[in-house]
DNA sequence: TATGAATGAGTGTTCATTCAT
DNA sequence: GATGAATGAACACTCATTCAT
């Protein structure tokens, strides 16, 4: 099976502008359908067997962006701290390169965020912080704290800036970034 | 006159139950009907003139009743980083109190997010906090920062809370309100 | 019973403006409500047994002026002719003066043209311009011609002017008579 | 491709039988449904995009229809009043052949007619009218007159007729062709 | 790989009307 | 004379999905 099939990714890409600019509820096959300048809905569900499958793919999509964009900058900190501040500011830079992405991640994560399973993306990011909170405990870096509770105080943080972003374009996302990385420091450093 | 009809709190309090367990998106007039047991949906749209107004009848009975738990509790403090603390303390104990209330607020924040009603009460929360951190820095209980900011990261991380307690019913809510007011103090004292 | 109960003309009136400004289809018990600053509907199908009657209460009412303006003006004339022009000449005169009474005539009968009874008001007004044919040919002052269908023409063009009127407020509503009164007259005349 | 796709006409022919027979407030999805033999309403609303589409489709129908049986006989005629009295006949003609035809496009015509589309397909026909008045008036043919005014007084009366048709169809059609034609004729010739 | 057609369940909302004081 | 509450039927319309080529 191919990934990216072209018809495939066309269908995410017009799904993710749609949510992004018109939000979740509104981002039905016959929006995508126009949007996209598709002949039929049908063409829609011959390609995702279902609208959480899509939904789902377009998820996919923007994790499989934001983390080319994040992971090689977390990678090249040497703290835990420091790694937390390339976390937050490769995130925020990546609100600033594409925003629709962002949004649509927040306002689909929401949407999916009760029924799903317990390893959906939304976790993986957690997850992933939650290691780092824990990491920078076990290395002294950090002092002794909630790990998973300080992980979703982060990405909830983050996302409340897309969606205050998302709302006011004018929002100055480098001085953004700088406030919750200074937030966040200065709430896990030691002493 | 009652401004509260007895029929009209009864079938606000279905809605806002309906959302907590089933979301926004289920609370379709059918549903409360059926959960509040009335015998159409007409008595649901002559009571309220649309769902949006509903909804936001909804939204106004919770911050009514959450009001009346945190006002008293923050108006005692006497320092900023006193009702900082207060703040998100006893809206955790309205969470541990009145969980189905609290998810419910969330949900419908998230729903009706969007619409770009600057005076929402979203932001009318989030305006007590802005003015708290600006109070907090002109008393020089805090250091320099954005007050909006802060207002928002402080929300959100709350309303986290709730989604994830809602989730995770075993989750220590005494700890988690520990730990936020720990993050949130450190992250504003100054020095 | 009391036809003018005070309620019932402010009813009434308050049906007879929505209608001129918004159409029959529009004028439900709720919008006449609104407009009129009644407490509830119940008001209204408190003094009238149905839709339908208040509906011709309206029109009853809307015609009883409409007669006060015309009648004299008719009676005053002498000859057939004369009281054809009359008619027509004093009806576009009540338009000037009351179009919205006129223009709620004319959409309330077309909206209960198919249904109602022979005698209904509609044909009352056809049947005194029958008459006025007739009586015009055995005078001798008009030609033979179908006299039900000359009433029905005359009747139709100016109800068409008053929805002329109504769209397009500025027309010249005495040039207009004119025209009509000149166009029907040389219809009829012998020879 | 077949711009009139099969179920399309068998919709739309639904509609104008329903509303010639019921009225235009009476046609609606479930009745066409019904009438039509379909499975479900949705099946209309899949190929209209709204009611107002599909009463502008069946408007566009019967004109099509009652312009292929008059302009023939329009075109034929040599003189403006010839034109007129085609004009008048023709009409009158299809309204034999195609009562429920004729009869829904008054109904549509006086359901749509508020709205002020001022290229409305009713203008569209007064505009043929006025266009032969005053051509007529040109070519000396014609008394000097309000071209426009006089094409809505030919239109109402063959309305008007349709109407009273409608009800009573015992009505001698070639006759009342007869009296419009000599009721216009005279009333717009010179001298 | 693509597509037009079809579908049943569902949405909130509006209608005139009746019940019970 | 007046009124708030209640009601069921109907409205156009939207949903994701399946059927049949």
């Amino acid at each position: 099976m191919q990934v990216t099939s072209g018809r495939r990714s066309q269908i995410v890409e017009a799904m993710i502008e749609v949510i992004a600019s018109e939000g979740v509820r509104a981002a039905s096959f016959a929006r995508i359908r126009e949007h996209a300048g598709l002949s039929s809905t049908r063409l829609i569900s011959y390609h995702f067997d279902s609208r959480a499958e899509l939904l789902g793919a377009a998820l996919t999509r923007i994790i499989e962006l934001a983390s080319e964009r994040m992971s090689p900058r977390i990678a090249a900190a040497t703290t835990s701290r420091g790694r937390l501040e390339a976390y937050i500011r490769s995130n925020i830079e990546f609100l600033a390169e594409r925003p629709d992405y962002a949004v649509a991640a927040v306002e689909i994560l929401s949407a999916i965020g009760t029924p799903a399973d317990e390893d959906a993306a939304a976790d993986t990011a957690e997850q992933l912080l939650t290691r780092l909170f824990a990491d920078g405990q076990l290395a002294g870096e950090m002092r002794t704290l909630d790990a998973a509770l300080y992980a979703s105080a982060v990405r909830a943080a983050i996302d409340r800036a897309v969606t205050r972003f998302a709302r006011t374009p004018g929002l100055d996302l480098h001085r953004c970034a700088d406030e919750l990385v200074e937030l966040f420091d200065r709430a896990v450093r030691p002493e």
